[in-house]
DNA sequence: GTCGGCCTTGGAGTGCACTCGAAGTCAAGC
DNA sequence: GCTTGACTTCGAGTGCACTCCAAGGCCGAC
């Protein structure tokens, strides 16, 4: 059943030590691509890990820190901020206020934004609203 | 008053001809650079005037739709798509049915994206709930 | 032992949406 | 009539976030 994308890995006894690239790719959703880069770019937690052979071993742990991640890109911080955030928590305990102040920061842009697309939304509303009303005319 | 930024306008009689690029810029929060840029690349409803100077004249008419531009950028919809529907608007009537079904489909994506923003960020809340309790932890 | 397939790296390329620069024009003020 | 400053065009440059490519390595299967 898991033959194939096994390459590097051990599988001795223990129960799943970890997933390729692949794996991790697809449980994110991100591309193998986009994994690799994020790791480059000083975007993960720690450098992932390898197998003798080099290839790229994902854990649970870095999974979640993906998962953190890809919520902050979601939401519009840049790639830039999210490499901050990681620098913060990389450093270990201590900084617990910045990381929330730089949070927070987010927190507020992210609801601001919200409005301001709500806002945008109604008044395109309004704009379907007169094409709606001219196509029921036009229906008769 | 108006005396600078009045080059090539002629201000014979009439209440307000048009306005500068400038003016425009300012009136819609956008660049004069970016506005020019929008008409080169087929976004606006129309060329926009032009005095005898070649200077551009802005109307009224072309601020709404520039704010309606505005609106669907600010929501995330692609130049490209923009481009789209301002070439049905451009057509003339006879082809609402086609402009409606494009902002549809455009506001069901907003709402699907806005959705799925306000699920990551409360997945933020709760990280920024963690911070804020060990804040409140090492306050003591 | 060689083939297929997934992996590696470093670096280059892509698409989007601006954003800027250079060189020139024009009307108004001094 | 010369300077000033906002405008013009065309084309190139920027920043972001990927996205892809070439060349090569490793492993299991045939």
């Amino acid at each position: 059943m898991h033959s194939k994308a096994d390459h590097g890995r051990v599988t001795v006894t223990a129960p799943v030590e970890g997933m390729t690239i692949a794996e991790a790719a697809e449980r994110t959703g991100l591309t193998p691509h986009t994994l690799r880069y994020y790791e480059r770019d000083g975007l993960m937690l720690r450098s992932v890990g390898r197998t003798t052979s080099g290839h790229r071993v994902y854990t649970d742990r870095d999974l979640t820190w993906v998962t953190m991640l890809t919520r902050l890109r979601a939401t519009g911080m840049s790639i830039r901020e999210v490499k901050a955030y990681a620098a913060l928590c990389r450093q270990g305990a201590g900084n617990e206020a910045e990381r929330l102040a730089l949070l927070q920061t987010h927190r507020a842009r992210v609801l601001a934004q919200l409005a301001e697309v709500h806002e945008h939304l109604e008044a395109i509303d309004v704009k379907i609203g007169m094409y709606a009303s001219t196509m029921a005319r036009a229906d008769t």
